[in-house]
DNA sequence: TCTATTTTACTGGAATAACGGTAAAATAGA
DNA sequence: TCTATTTTACCGTTATTCCAGTAAAATAGA
């Protein structure tokens, strides 16, 4: 799929980012994370919408962690969603 | 789709606590995120294999972050990715 | 410049996530 | 128990990710 957004998200840089610095190509990052090398270049040309396995394989290729964090019980209520 | 896995992952059981605690139905809490009630039930039954931008909606509304860490530039290197 | 590598880009088709609808269990409250 | 709510579950259809293949730019190195 061609990739539409100009604007590329934070994750798209630092997966480009990780990967200069870890001397990989997008199709070598890509046959080390089991995925295509279409998804690669999609990914750092910010398009985000990607399966979340395939973006923890990536990560975890680039040694980039991932982590979820809540908020004190008390403080949770449903956020405002922006459109 | 129904799910097989019957090991929850953490960010399932995240999930889930985290809406409880909020007050929310699995409905209420699909609306909100402006997903299918049936992404959140999968999602908190261990269907993990989902959009990231869909996780991203769900995780927004129960103020849950993600958050991304890249070790020092120096350590990276491909990591062995486990089976 | 010449050449090889890499990146960017597009395509068709296969795989599958996501959806609403429906309904049966399970749960909670009166 | 009775009732309403919620959760669990399955289904068919639709939408879209994902893939390999291909090729054209862009880049780097000799």
């Amino acid at each position: 799929m061609s990739v539409k957004k100009s604007s590329h998200g934070p994750i798209s840089k630092l997966v480009r980012k990780m990967r200069k610095h870890a001397l990989l190509t997008q199709n070598e990052l890509a046959e080390l994370a089991g995925v295509g090398k279409t998804l690669v270049f999609d990914l750092e040309n910010g398009h985000e919408n990607i399966r979340f396995e395939n973006l923890r394989k990536i990560l975890q290729v680039l040694n980039i962690q991932i982590s979820f964090s809540a908020p004190q019980i008390e403080d949770v209520k449903p956020a405002k969603v922006r459109k």
